[in-house]
RNA sequence: GCGCUUGCAGCUUAGCUUGGAUUUGAGCGUUCGGUUCCUAACCGAAAGAUCGAGGGUUCGAAUCCCUCCAGGCGCGCCA
């Protein structure tokens, strides 16, 4: 905010591009423009130059005061006009302060979260999650068409696996009972086998070939353990809040794999190499669309869904929110669309894994892996013990428990950058203090305990002017930061920068919380200039939470 | 072997896309201090970093380029 004004103010003096970059140091001003690419073309110093335009510059009205600081130009903006035009904006704007319009007429699908079926979901999964649910909201916030995809995984061999582990090893007893525990461990079961005696493997094949072709009793159990696995991710994603626009998986677009496949064919893009059917994209990544036995690949499948979503969905844009160990995969189909003329965008959006604490991948398959329902018992457990403790007449308890353990759980997970590995730590998960998802929701709980004890509202015609105190003036900058910040993880598809954010208004705005109080103030004036800037704040951190996928609560 | 990716205080990390005002900014942990006062899930202070190693480009490199080392992931009938 505001940088459009310093930029036409520049514009006058300067000539080409105008970038303007953020100081260092609040002492240095609110925005800077270096001079050193100027000093090349006029063969100048750059601090000269620095020192002749603050001189010749016109003011724009937000600016208060223009610098030299050796080679940069430095802008002050006036922070009762910014705190002023401020005020008046979010408290008209409310939830929709920081939205923009960079979405207006685009679409934008989003594919995220995508767990097996038959499999209980493992904490890995919450990566693609939370990653993608936030995306999804950011730019829903941006005034994007959103298409939320949750592409199951409810096809491939690992059905093989599971009708024939069930029919050898099930109980149909177990399985009605604990559905998802039984057929994990029947999973488990069958891999052990693979390991001592490679031949199962080709049981699995068979099995899932049967499936491919319709037989009837292993469609039947296929869907049998579907139907029970949706019913468990449901219940999860209702928990955090997590909804999809189309929850078609693999299953449903396979059909359609043969009509893809023809297409790659008749663009003669497609060979035959050991029986199977292969494209060739270059220096040594060959992409598999058919094997030699006739069923199709998850490459193939892919691209089917792909060329569906296309055409069902019209999207301008399409992310897919998986973990980096598939960027070979993407790269191809990408690479393959393209070869097929289509010109729409296709972004990877790769995220690292979360690694088992004793090394390696969280592999369900080794029975490494932790699950996502135990973690979050866990968490809500010690989010109701903390709230017990520490405000015990709280009315809606559970409720406020759960909400904290999300934000807990999934600011954990957004506040560092995507594409890191993360070993997998319950204590960190568990901390609720510090750089966390209940820090920030406290400090939103504080803000909105003063403005419900406060005896006035909040106004747009405070005078800002008595918001004086530097711990005041750095909430207001850091406050004119927000609408950048999320245009920012928008543009890169990360999260973590709106979060990383977050964190540092909290902490300016605690800081101002301590040293300037508000409903004791005897000054009238002076309170309604802070109760007001406490809404705004308020207000600011609802939004930016709720981009985070976190609700926060007025008290906890 | 080839490809992608990561490497910064004891631990977890931001900054790298677009090189500059930096003697790298946080959180946890450690040590010390703050609650008759709007929720101490908070605030303040101190100690703690040869930014994996070496070379190069540049007036200037945590940031760009090269080599090496270490971790993670991937490399045709898993998805």
């Amino acid at each position: 905010m505001f940088e459009k004004e310093i930029v036409d103010a520049l514009k006058k003096k300067v000539k080409g591009d105008i970038s303007l970059s953020v100081p260092p140091d609040d002492s240095m001003g609110d925005f800077a423009f270096p001079c050193f690419t100027l000093a090349k073309e006029m063969k100048k110093s750059p601090v000269q130059i620095a020192e002749e335009l603050a001189k010749t510059i016109p003011m724009p009205e937000i600016v208060s005061k223009i610098t030299a600081t050796g080679p940069y130009v430095n802008f002050f903006l006036d922070p009762a006009k910014v705190a002023e035009s401020l005020f008046a904006e979010i408290l008209s704007k409310k939830d929709k302060f920081g939205s923009s319009n960079v979405g207006k007429d685009k679409t934008i699908a989003i594919e995220f979260s995508s767990p097996n079926i038959g499999k209980p979901m493992h904490f890995g999964h919450l990566r693609s999650t939370v990653i993608g649910h936030s995306l999804s909201l950011m730019h829903e916030f941006s005034n994007f068409r959103v298409i939320r995809l949750n592409y199951l995984g409810d096809w491939g061999t690992q059905f093989g696996k599971l009708i024939y582990a069930y029919l050898n090893w099930g109980s149909a007893e177990k399985l009605h009972a604990c559905p998802i525990k039984h057929l994990y461990d029947l999973y488990v079961k069958f891999n052990e086998h693979v390991e001592k005696d490679e031949k199962f493997q080709g049981f699995a094949r068979e099995w899932f070939s049967k499936l491919e072709k319709g037989d009837q009793e292993a469609v039947s159990l296929w869907s049998k353990f579907k139907h029970y696995s949706v019913d468990e991710f449901r219940k999860i994603y209702d928990l955090l809040g997590v909804t999809f626009d189309c929850y078609n998986g693999e299953a449903y677009y396979a059909k359609k794999a043969d009509s893809a496949i023809a297409l790659v064919e008749k663009k003669k893009l497609a060979e035959i190499d050991e029986g199977a059917l292969i494209v060739r994209l270059g220096n040594d990544m060959p992409m598999m669309l058919r094997k030699s036995d006739e069923s199709t690949t998850y490459a193939s499948r892919d691209l089917a869904t792909l060329l569906d979503r296309i055409d069902e969905f019209h999207f301008d844009t399409i992310l897919y929110v998986v973990g980096h160990e598939q960027s070979l995969h993407f790269e191809q189909l990408f690479k393959l669309a393209s070869l097929l003329g289509f010109k729409q965008k296709f972004v990877h959006v790769a995220h690292g894994l979360y690694l088992s604490p004793e090394g390696g991948k969280m592999a369900t398959r080794k029975g490494k892996a932790v699950f996502m329902e135990d973690v979050l018992d866990e968490t809500i457990a010690l989010a109701k013990k903390t709230i017990e403790e520490k405000n015990p007449d709280l009315k809606n308890k559970d409720e406020v428990a759960r909400t904290v353990a999300v934000g807990a759980i999934f600011f954990g997970d957004l506040f560092n950058d995507r594409v890191k590995d993360v070993v997998f730590d319950l204590q960190r998960i568990l901390s609720f203090e510090g750089d966390t998802g209940p820090y920030l929701m406290y400090t939103h709980a504080r803000a909105a305990s003063i403005i419900k004890k406060a005896k006035i509202r909040a106004s747009k015609d405070c005078d800002a002017s008595l918001l004086s105190d530097p711990s005041e003036q750095r909430v207001i900058k850091l406050m004119t930061r927000f609408p950048d910040k999320i245009l920012d993880a928008l543009a890169q598809y990360k999260p973590h920068i709106l979060a990383q954010y977050l964190i540092e208004f909290g902490r300016a705005f605690n800081e101002f919380y301590h040293k300037c109080p508000c409903t004791q103030e005897k000054d009238k004036n002076v309170q309604l200039a802070r109760l007001s800037l406490i809404e705004c704040s308020r207000q600011l951190l609802e939004n930016g939470l709720r981009l985070l996928g976190i609700t926060a609560p007025s008290e906890m």
